[in-house]
DNA sequence: CGGTGTGAAAGTTTTCACAGCG
DNA sequence: CGCTGTGAAAACTTTCACACCG
């Protein structure tokens, strides 16, 4: 590593390129470390934290290594400092304001999901293109017509959206995401999105997630077999 | 490849194991495929498939080569072959019924979820531990008592569940669904189910997206200002 | 030709193993 | 002593490049 002390708020990660695998495991290391925390632990060692997610001690240590230096030799990790180093990383350590855009059976079911305030995330207002939904308040958000889109990310900051509508409307979806200037994107269509390279994005497919269990079991019996 | 002719429906693939990664881009291939078709294309080459995907026309016959020939030199591959081959590598050339555990408003959209069905899976029943909901029929399905899981998956030859319930209720729900027989689990629950090696899973943690865009979307910009 | 299938090379990620620290 | 941080080795994945085919 560049830098030989702990990584400060809002420092930036030295330019080395981090894998994106590691950083899905940052994540899986941070919520195991605030379930850890709000039961009571202090510290934790890199192998009690492997063990709890199915990795090995030197991935855990690897991964960290990507960001600076958190341990203490002989003692572990303390897991307050560890959970806002993540978070640091992360970059969940302030607010993200996000937009909705479609307020089908699976949007008002986000709408209402508890887990992303945890994260410090909170979906600020949905879109919908029928006029039925616009104008009502779904689980404490207000649903606007797609027009004003524009208007409320800029006038609130907002740099994330999520896409919840149909297949076949999601890439319209995604170019008036772009249009109104938001950086990154969930899309819950099962639909690959072309989007200019300065938007990121990750994809939910709740059909292919089954498609890999159904592999896994099935290949998981052929091997039984042998 | 050992084989030299393409894979027969239920032929198992040889037992060379295949990266995790690479059933993964089966899936996004699948659904690629299978909107082309629909659409009326007839063949499609590695290249044209790995355009539409961000992949390389290479990648895209290395991770096909793991399976068997499919190909026709000087033409590419024919869609509907293609379409049917990757369904016998997924397991998806026949149905898979479902149990759903937890019927809250995300259980509740993913019953009226339409996307499943194109894949061949169908949510058979679902369970539910508060009485208030057991009984009710939501999108054609009916909310069973949790004691009656184990005669349901018997029964009906279920192998899959999916886990949508709170995050302190997940690990219990697993433990349900193996002692009930079920081979493959999908978690909606943002925690780290412990489950015997034999029995599959995936997981779908929905602040753990939107983390994983934060990061993206602030080292983007760190690397915008380099 | 235009395209597949596939060894070999390059690049990436994981594991190993151990020096060093409190 | 117990555990971190990290080079070096091993394992794995992707890309290259080309023989071969219709």
């Amino acid at each position: 590593m560049t830098d030989s002390r702990p990584l400060q708020p809002g420092e930036i990660p030295s330019d080395a390129t981090v894998p994106k695998v590691v950083v899905s495991r940052i994540s899986l290391y941070l919520r195991e470390l605030q379930r850890l925390q709000a039961a009571g632990q202090q510290t934790i060692s890199s192998s009690q934290l492997g063990t709890l997610l199915g990795f090995s001690d030197a991935q855990v240590r690897k991964d960290l290594g990507f960001f600076g230096q958190f341990g203490y030799p002989g003692v572990g990790y303390r897991c307050e400092e560890l959970i806002s180093a993540m978070r640091d990383i992360l970059g969940t350590n302030h607010a993200w304001p996000v937009v909705m855009l479609g307020v089908g059976n699976l949007g008002q079911a986000l709408l209402g999901y508890r887990g992303f305030g945890r994260q410090n995330f909170s979906i600020e207002a949905a879109f919908d293109a029928d006029p039925a939904k616009v104008g009502q308040v779904i689980q404490g958000v207000r649903v606007h017509p797609l027009d004003e889109l524009p208007a409320i990310v800029k006038s609130r900051g907002i740099r994330l959206g999520m896409i919840v509508v149909p297949a076949e409307r999601a890439q319209e979806a995604a170019d008036r995401l772009v249009s109104a200037g938001i950086e990154g994107i969930v899309n819950f269509a099962p639909v690959t999105l072309t989007l200019p390279p300065h938007v990121q994005s990750v994809s939910v497919d709740l059909a292919i997630e089954l498609e890999q269990l159904s592999f896994a079991v099935t290949s998981q019996l052929a091997k039984a077999s042998l």
